[in-house]
DNA sequence: GGGAATTGATATC
DNA sequence: TTCCAGATATCAATTCCC
């Protein structure tokens, strides 16, 4: 049981004495409930890794499944081809966070520095020399290294530095993929193309101006593609640079001998299920591909097996939108139902305050709490509309929290929102549903399509309990809202938007929008319940409905003595550019 | 049986 | 002195439902 959680990295630059190292953090840690825990993972990878043993044994022994496995292999190799005629470079500054601090404090330059509250997010290389890192938690960096000094993060700071940084690198290439505020890979193929610069001379002078214009330095890999220009990067790291020639043999003999761990995608668990089973370097994963092929699920090993010969995507991919916000915060451990019922509330808040702020809606949530275990659950719920509103958020979240039965204490609680819209894109479209449905009134149909019969509303008629209770908790969860009045009915729809799955076809809409301009007539606002008459224009009725949404809004908040904490909590400023910062893209995703 | 939804695990900065 | 974050994404396994 004394065998390390976490495989450190002597070889990381500025680090020394790593059994020393290892062993104070040993006896830092041990025997927290942290600790613990991790141990039982460990244990759990341990099994995996003896059962995936036992897979290759059997593997191995049939001959006749060794042939065929090895000839897919075999066909596979053949298939690729490591393509070398695009230029990448990948540009990482140097200890991002804390580099950018010392610009404010140079007298701390060669003192032990780190940045980070709980955790330490950056430390510079007088830290790593006592094995402070990131990630590591600051009462162990504390242990390791007594004198070290923490800084509070500055976003705003970072962001305003890594400005510069993206504006100097954009000149060579506009489309260029950032990774955090201190990353970024560029494709100077067409650059290159154009200017026949030597690409390695080309990025020693990027340097140059990035250090001018910053006083930071940054490291620099340039391969043929966006992963062999990454790891090029770490190569001859801080302020150095490697190169990668445009060969395949080139790119080869560069990822022989490099430990899978470094390839992107493979971290703590994949690298001890893989070293589990003796594929250290990637040119081991090469030799046994037939191995890896029977061990993991396809999509794994089409990316290991790929990575380790060196073939990854080499083009840009067009960028995609947010999936999901979330909002979670640790505690010292809580376990009464009040204390949950206030953190979600607390929770709510923000959530709503960043969705807004983003303009976004979201009709998916998902309670997410860690015990004071550290076990990790999770429970979700598909809303029967979109909603960007704290109230909401938080009923639904209770509602989550009945489902979870908690009946331990817990550190850490959050809340996230998924299936994600544009708050004025569904507002658009429930004021069109809303005409709509007035416009049927008005010539006797049946209402085509409304809010409650929508294909995601699983609240269906069945005897689930759970289904009954989030109903009920449905409709306790409208008079704050919502009134029996029509209007404010629309008017709710609008301000908390309305799920699309229900609205009718673009076709319909078109539809209904041609009978609209065919037959003018003056129409009663839902909101404010006066006769417009807007003589067959719409842009008329959109800008007298846009000013009684506005008014609507702050008449409903001032309305509801509860809703009045929340109104006030949401005029707190909130620091955007903390989780901005944190947003990153996956790297490889092909 | 198969697709969709839910939950858990893993990774990254 | 205290004692291991937060935001976001993807993939895999499991469960649900038609």
């Amino acid at each position: 049981m004394n065998e390390p959680i976490f495989h450190y990295y002597g070889n990381k630059a500025g680090v020394e004495g790593a059994d020393q190292i290892k062993q104070v953090i040993d006896d830092a840690t041990r025997g927290s409930e942290y600790y613990k825990r991790q141990q039982e993972k460990r244990q759990q990878v341990l099994q995996k890794v003896n059962k995936m043993q036992m897979e290759l044994e059997n593997y191995n022994k049939n001959e006749q499944k060794k042939k065929e496995i090895k000839e897919i292999i075999q066909n596979k190799v053949k298939e690729f081809q490591i393509n070398t005629d695009r230029i990448w470079a990948h540009f990482d500054m140097d200890m991002f966070y804390v580099a950018c601090e010392l610009l404010d404090k140079p007298e701390l330059k060669d003192k032990p520095v780190a940045v980070g509250q709980s955790i330490v997010s950056t430390a510079n290389y007088v830290a790593r020399k006592y094995g402070v890192r990131s990630a590591m938690p600051t009462f162990v960096a504390k242990k390791l290294c007594p004198d070290i000094i923490f800084i509070p993060c500055h976003f705003e700071k970072y962001k305003s530095v890594s400005n510069i940084f993206m504006t100097i690198l954009k000149k060579y290439d506009d489309n260029l993929e950032s990774m955090g505020l201190d990353e970024a890979n560029l494709d100077l193929t067409q650059y290159i193309n154009n200017s026949q610069e030597d690409p390695a001379i080309l990025c020693e002078n990027i340097r140059k101006d990035i250090f001018l214009a910053t006083q930071l330095t940054a490291s620099c890999g340039i391969g043929p593609n966006k992963m062999i220009a990454k790891l090029a990067s770490e190569i001859n790291k801080p302020n150095g640079m490697h190169v990668v020639q445009q060969t395949p043999t080139a790119v080869l003999n560069f990822l022989e001998k490099l430990p899978v761990r470094k390839i992107p995608g493979i971290g703590n668990i994949t690298e001890q299920i893989l070293t589990g089973l003796n594929f250290n370097t990637c040119k081991d994963v090469r030799d046994r591909a037939d191995q890896l092929y029977i061990i993991f699920t396809p999509k794994t090993f089409e990316y290991i097996f790929y990575s380790c010969w060196g073939v990854a995507r080499n083009y840009h991919v067009e960028f995609e939108d947010q999936h999901s916000i979330s909002c979670q915060r640790t505690f010292s451990s809580i376990s009464t139902q009040r204390e949950f019922e206030d953190k979600i509330d607390y929770i709510a808040d923000k959530l709503a305050e960043e969705m807004q702020s983003e303009e976004k809606v979201g009709n998916h949530l998902t309670l997410i709490i860690k015990t004071a275990k550290f076990e990790i659950r999770n429970k979700s719920l598909q809303l029967n509309q979109y909603t960007n509103q704290a109230k909401q958020i938080s009923i639904y979240g209770k509602q989550l929290l009945k489902i979870m039965q908690l009946d331990e204490p817990i550190r850490l609680l959050g809340l996230k929102m998924s299936s994600l819209a544009n708050e004025k894109q569904i507002q658009k479209q429930s004021i069109s549903t809303y005409f709509k449905r007035q416009y049927e009134k008005s010539v006797g149909q049946e209402n085509i399509a409304s809010v409650k019969g929508s294909k995601s509303h699983q609240i269906s008629e069945d005897n689930d309990s759970i289904n009954k209770e989030r109903l009920q908790q449905q409709e306790l969860s409208k008079p704050d809202i919502i009134s029996d009045d029509e209007a404010s009915s629309i008017s709710n729809q609008i301000l908390s938007g309305v799920n699309s799955k229900s609205h009718q076809s673009q076709a319909q809409q078109q539809q209904y929008l041609q009978k609209q301009q065919a037959q003018p007539k003056s129409f009663r606002c839902p909101i404010c319940n006066k006769e417009i008459d807007c003589k067959g224009n719409n842009t008329v009725l959109n800008k007298h409905i846009d000013r009684c949404i506005t008014q609507q809004n702050v008449i409903v908040e001032q309305s509801d003595e509860s809703n009045r904490n929340f109104s006030e909590q949401k005029k707190k400023v909130s620091s955007k550019i903390e989780s901005k910062a944190q947003k990153s893209l996956n790297f490889f995703k092909k």
